[in-house]
DNA sequence: CTGAAAGCGCTAACAG
DNA sequence: CTGTTAGCGCTTTCAG
């Protein structure tokens, strides 16, 4: 690889000059810009940015530690995340937590020894233990993403609490009284909110509300869902169930399908998260949407101004507010009116 | 934060040594080693990795160029060439080639700029012009992915030609003599080679078969869909269609529900491309399924061969075998009974 | 307006 | 078995 130093000799100027002309860090005369110019033309001279990071200490890249496997809104994240931070002149290197701490303690080293200048992430179940302190003591810039943990780094994450109540709500307005509710992982923020949400509506009205455990995975989901209604004869099963993120929603449907229940007539069911395909399966699902480019750009915003000293000394705790679908599989009197 | 002459002063020793023990790159007594691993442990030291690169050169870091947004697998694909590639003890950055020349450029450049050690690409349209020379010139080992293109890398994709001619042959065989494709974006390898066993089937069968143009995008297709079969006379118009990927299927589906017409009854439907929720609308689709994480893990190995020297001279290309998912909107005799 | 020189933090001969 | 000494390729004072 052509090195600074050979453009320089080549161009007739100190290295330092051809520095200065690639950043516009200072004045170079006319004459002398273009010699290295075009010295960097016939060269095909390329930057080195690892000695540059290393000169300047700044990596001008972002982190990403999310758990990457069975995480359907992965994709969109990324995309999202990339291109805000490639717009501000980031990259982004990837690190995959698995949702697990010690996974996650390992993702967070690795990209502080690559000295990331801020770090994305997507905090797993006992982030708080080990790598928020690491962080922290690292002096590492980051915001959380998705789900709360900890107090001193930025946060934004989506409503849960409400949306998943509104989502109960909907169901017991429609006068289903014995309902079901398929859990996320436990110990994450935003599984305990979605619970509450609908535990709150649950009580509030004297409903029957059973919980299951998914562990936000389609397999663990089906499998819950498979044995709470096998196990329950016709008039004590729920009659209407809420699941509590999209790949869950896949397991409920297939085991919804194994077990012969029509929805929304044998069962109604609404969800949290909107899968691309909500309005293509039959009935539709009535579903909560969340805006996860949204959520993507403001968490690159929010470490884009920490890293400039724009962002207010305290942490901020941000929630991106998400949006009912009103389509079919409620089951209720409105369904079929709205939304595609 | 601490540096490793920190450490080395705190150990008594030369840095040289706890680079040494850090890399276990040449024996150091007991004592010595206890010594500075404890210093290590006091301080919290963390390696360095752009220094350690720089002096190396060699960064362990893999670089995925490919287009991100509206790319059904990229979840999955990212997921499995993260996996493999940290289990061999590399990183992965990302760069967005929107599957555009102009930005494959800028994207190629930004990894090489960053001197990943390989280069995973999924080539655009026109990648001969600019990228592809660019890498061969900068020496800078690539894999091709999901694609091919020129000839001097190594490349592996999915078999296209073959897949689709069986999708198309199983339409005609169900006796459908009007045929239609939705075809991807113009210029890339895969949609000519799909297109290509499309067409194949049906002038060796004589029928007609329509080729619409839907971009690789979910709402080109619906469009180009909706526009194809309205405009034609209930007499005219294809009773068959095949998709060529999973993003257009979403917009073909839309596209004939719109015009009310069923699945398979009024027309056929068979698409390349097995998404997640093929087995939850109704009908399920008949589809075929590429193995994604198969076609990333030997991209990976096949890069890591070419850093090892173990991969042979010449560029290999090879093709991961896709499965045909018999389900039931191809509305075909044998429907129904096997797959998920 | 430009050159010289010191360093960023680490690795890797080269001595001993 | 361990210390010394050059770099890796760039940025950035400090002079001039």
């Amino acid at each position: 690889m052509v090195t600074m130093a050979d453009v320089a000799r080549l161009a007739g100027v100190n290295a330092s000059t051809v520095s200065h002309v690639l950043n516009g860090t200072r004045t170079v005369s006319g004459p002398t810009r273009e010699a290295v110019l075009a010295a960097i033309a016939r060269t095909g001279y390329r930057q080195n940015t690892l000695a540059r990071s290393l000169a300047r200490s700044s990596t001008t890249t972002l982190g990403l530690a999310s758990r990457f496997v069975s995480n359907p809104h992965f994709a969109d994240l990324v995309t999202s995340i990339e291109s805000s931070a490639r717009r501000a002149g980031y990259s982004l290197v990837l690190a995959d937590t698995h949702d697990d701490p010690v996974e996650e303690l390992r993702a967070v080293h690795e990209l502080a020894d690559r000295r990331v200048d801020g770090l994305l992430l997507a905090p797993s179940v006992h982030a708080d233990d080990e790598a928020l302190p690491f962080l922290e003591r690292a002096g590492i810039p980051a915001v959380l993403l998705d789900r709360f943990a900890g107090s001193v780094f930025d946060q934004v994450a989506p409503e849960n609490v409400e949306a998943t109540a509104l989502l109960t709500g909907h169901l017991a307005d429609a006068g289903h009284t014995r309902l079901a509710f398929v859990a996320g992982l436990e110990g994450l923020s935003s599984t305990s909110e979605r619970c509450e949400g609908f535990t709150r509506v649950v009580s509030a009205r004297g409903l029957s509300g059973t919980v299951l455990d998914g562990r936000s995975e389609t397999a663990v989901a089906e499998a819950a869902v498979l044995s709470a209604f096998s196990s329950s004869s016709a008039g004590e099963r729920p009659t209407a169930v809420v699941v509590g993120n999209n790949s869950m929603t896949v397991g409920t449907l297939r085991a919804l399908r194994t077990l012969g229940l029509r929805i929304p007539t044998d069962v109604a069911l609404v969800c949290y998260d909107d899968p691309e395909w909500a309005d293509l399966v039959e009935p539709r699902l009535t579903a909560i949407h969340q805006d996860v480019p949204a959520m993507a750009t403001r968490a690159v915003t929010m470490i884009l101004e920490r890293l400039d000293g724009t962002a207010p000394p305290t942490p901020r705790r941000e929630r991106i507010p998400p949006t009912f679908r009103h389509r079919d599989s409620c089951g209720c009197a409105g369904s079929g009116v709205s939304a595609r």
